[in-house]
Parts: structure tokens; C-alpha cells; sequence
DNA sequence: GCAGCGCCTCAGGTCACGCTCAGCTGGCCC
DNA sequence: GGGCCAGCTGAGCGTGACCTGAGGCGCTGC
């Protein structure tokens, strides 16, 4: 039904491996980018939108996994099958929990590489169809078009505001805290004592509080979650 | 935000292994219905309509791969988990043609078994977002969302409660000393003769019992467990 | 240059939370 | 029974986390 090939992309920071599944999963009919370090992988999975990412978890700059959280907590759905010579169950653990489709141990064999990417992408082209409106309650935001509607209305956001938004409607009913926003939003490495956090949940309750009931909590000590009633 | 719980197929002519398999699961919090032969299987699928089915290559009656492909051949897509002895690629071929979304050799551990299941079902677009929530008794902490349930019920926690607690339900049925309980969450190195730890338990046992029978209790000269009954 | 807008800083006010304290309870031993 | 000690808990206090209105600064469009 799809027509154009669907695009893998393929991390490891050894070249002969990333050539050898790469080559396998040409021989498939795939078309494949390939990546040896994790910066080019986030870059690369960000602007070419791949249908799924192969991706090894040793690589000499970025973590696979830490990979796999940014990509999420951007809210990239792409499907990700975790390549490593780590074995351990804490290890397997560390990858699901950042959002891993599959997990698979080295050696393995290029044949059973494709039999998952297949089974993979079978289950992914039933289920979604990469809507860029974000539900959440009576919010929906269009990522595509940047616009907010509450029960309907529209209610307009600075760009600095829909980041924010966007980056708990991703995480719904998950408590955020103000690290991880300023990180995500602002891309701080530490927290300074800047207040500017505080200041936009502020200026976002403001808007979202005149069209019904409040959605963003504060978790005192910890962040702020979205969630209807308490 | 958790609607019914997903109910789980597990299909094995192995008695001892279908129980454990089911026990790991419904610990996870999701319903499972067992089944011990294919025919059994066939029909609790068609009729139950799980969430995912997990399934033993060998059974007595019918082929495990046989079961899947007649689902699939019934336009049934409920994701299929196969459970095997068998590891060879010629078998994972035909598990995989046969309409497989993963393929888990025996023997495997418990765990893995449950993130890859969590991990198929987050993909299908089930998912509770695999948070993780501790459970003990009636008592449900989700520690990303920051909320405790107890008997569905919501109680407010402030941010130390929480710590004491989840404290606790890390480690179910085990006296902990206040000591113990002052390093972790307080992060004391000696303690003082400070009763905050008293305090808190006193808190929380306020709290909890609002909403059913003592959990916490005080062994004497040696500290606090939770446990259910005396 | 000016107006408008958005991003961010600052500072004052509020109040929830963490913690202390002190009086009370209940079990245990003499 | 009386005294002692461990633990329990209600009251209260100080702190600082959080909220928000005001304003400065820079950018953009006219």
C-alpha cells in the first residue's frame, strides 16, 4: 500500500556494521540513512522523519538511550530497536523504559534483524497515523499549524507558551519538574535560579483558566503535572 | 487516566509456566485469562478479545504459528508475543510470516518478558504510558505522576509523605529501621535524636487509614513495616 | 523613530510544608 | 501499682517555594 520506499535509519559507531545492516536492509527494499555518532543521529531523526531507527546503544558521544529520551520527550513517536552487545536485564530495562520497540543482543543474525524491523513496522503502519494534534481533556494543539483550541475556541500562544504546552501534553497526568522544563524548553543545562519557568506556567494558566477548569498543577517540591481535577 | 485493566492472553501446555508467566503479569496490574491448548486458545481469543496474546509455539493440538496465522486469517490483529523453545531462524521465520510481533526464546527471563509486553502494547497505542506504579495491598503510588490511590480513592500527599512511602512500597513486608528510613529519605548520616521519622509515619498512618485497615506498623526497638493484617 | 509584541527579570506577598516541641499514651519491668 | 521509656500526635512556628504584577530590553514592521 505504501509506495515509496520507508526510510530506516541505522547508528552505530562501527562503520562495517552499520554497512552490513544497512546493506541487508537495502537488499530489503528499504532505504536507509546511516549515522556513526549520536549527534548526527538526533539531527538526522529530527529532520528526516525515518519510519524507525536502528540504533546502538555504545556510541562514542550521545547514549543510545539518552538518544531514545530526547526523542520522546520532543515528542517523536519514531519506532526504535535498541542494538548492544549489553545483555544484562537492567540494561534491557534502561531501554524499554526509554521507549524502546524491540531490544536485540549482539551477535545477531542479519536475517532475524529484518524479521523484527518488518514485524515492526507491520504493527506501526496499522496503528499510527502520526496525527500532529495533541489531545488532552477538552485541549487540542496542532503542532503543524501552532494553534491551541480549548472546547473549540481558539486561544493564541507565544512561541515560548507552546513549547511549554506542547511539552506536557506530551507528558500527560506526569509530574514535570521545573529541571526537566527548563531543559526540554530552554535547553539549560542546570538550573539557575531563574524564575522564568514559574513566570510561563503563570502566563499558560492565565489563557487556559479562561476557558474552563484549571489543568496545570503545581506538585509542591517536585514540578507541575497536567491533569483534570486532583 | 488508567481506564479497565488490558486483559492478556497466555497460551502454554505448561501448567507451572503459564502460572508464572500469568502471576508476573497480573502483578503488572493487567487481567490475564490462561489457556493451556491451542483449541482453548483459538476460541478465549476470539471471545475475550485481548490486548495481546502470548503464545507458546508447543502445544499438544494445534501449532502455535497455526493459531496465529488462523487469527490473522480471521482479520483478528491482536499483537502476538511467541514463546519458544525453539530458537532457530527457520523458526522465527515462520513466526514472524505467521504474523508475530515478537519472539521470545526459552529460557527468558520474567522480566523481560514484561517490558517487552508493555512495550508491544505502548506501540499498539494501549499503553498506560508505562508508568511505573508501585503497588502493595489496595495501595497504588504512581511514582510519575506523584499520586497514591488507595481502593481507587486519591489521597494528597506532600512531597516527604510521598518519599516515606514510596520508601516503603520499594520495600514491602520488610522492617525498616529509622535509621534505615532517615538515610534514605532524609539522607541523615547519623541519626539525631530528632522523632521527624515519627512525625511522618504518624502522617502518612493518618492518611492511609482514612481509607481502609493499618498498613504501618511498629515493631518495637526496631522500627516500622508495612504489611497487611497484625 | 516609534509602536507593538514577546521574552525575561525582579521583587513583594502569601501560604503550604517541613520540622520542633511538648504533653500524652501504652507497654514493660520492678 | 508505680515508674520509666518508646512511641504517638496535636499545635505552632519559620522558611522558602511559588505566584504574579510591573517593567526593561530587544526585535520587527511601519
Amino acid at each position: 500500500m505504501n509506495q515509496t520506499p520507508l526510510r530506516i535509519l541505522v547508528v552505530d559507531d562501527e562503520p562495517s556494521l552499520v554497512d552490513a545492516v544497512a546493506t541487508s536492509l537495502r537488499y530489503e527494499g528499504f532505504e536507509v540513512t546511516e549515522a556513526t555518532t549520536g549527534r548526527a543521529a538526533l539531527v538526522a531523526a529530527q529532520e528526516l522523519d525515518p519510519a524507525l531507527v536502528v540504533l546502538d546503544v555504545m556510541l562514542p558521544d550521545l547514549d543510545g538511550f539518552e538518544i531514545a529520551k530526547r526523542l520522546r520527550a520532543d515528542g517523536i513517536t519514531t519506532p526504535i530497536l535498541f542494538l548492544t552487545a549489553r545483555d544484562t536485564l537492567e540494561d534491557k530495562a534502561e531501554g524499554f523504559a526509554a521507549g524502546a520497540d524491540d531490544y536485540l543482543t549482539k551477535p545477531f543474525s542479519l536475517a532475524e534483524l529484518v524479521m523484527r524491523v518488518r514485524a515492526i513496522l507491520r504493527r506501526a503502519g496499522n496503528a499510527d497515523n502520526a496525527s500532529t494534534v495533541l489531545r488532552f481533556a477538552d485541549l487540542e494543539l496542532d503542532v503543524d499549524a501552532h494553534e491551541l483550541r480549548r472546547a473549540g475556541a481558539v486561544i493564541e500562544l507565544t512561541a515560548t507558551e507552546f513549547s511549554v504546552l506542547k511539552y506536557f501534553m506530551t507528558n500527560p497526568g506526569r509530574v514535570l519538574s521545573k529541571a526537566q522544563i527548563l531543559e526540554n524548553v530552554w535547553h539549560y543545562d542546570f538550573d539557575g535560579d531563574s524564575n522564568i519557568c514559574e513566570t510561563y506556567i503563570s502566563y499558560l494558566r492565565k489563557k487556559l483558566n479562561e476557558h474552563g477548569a484549571p489543568l496545570i498543577h503545581t506538585v509542591r517540591l517536585v514540578g507541575y503535572v497536567l491533569r483534570e481535577q486532583t
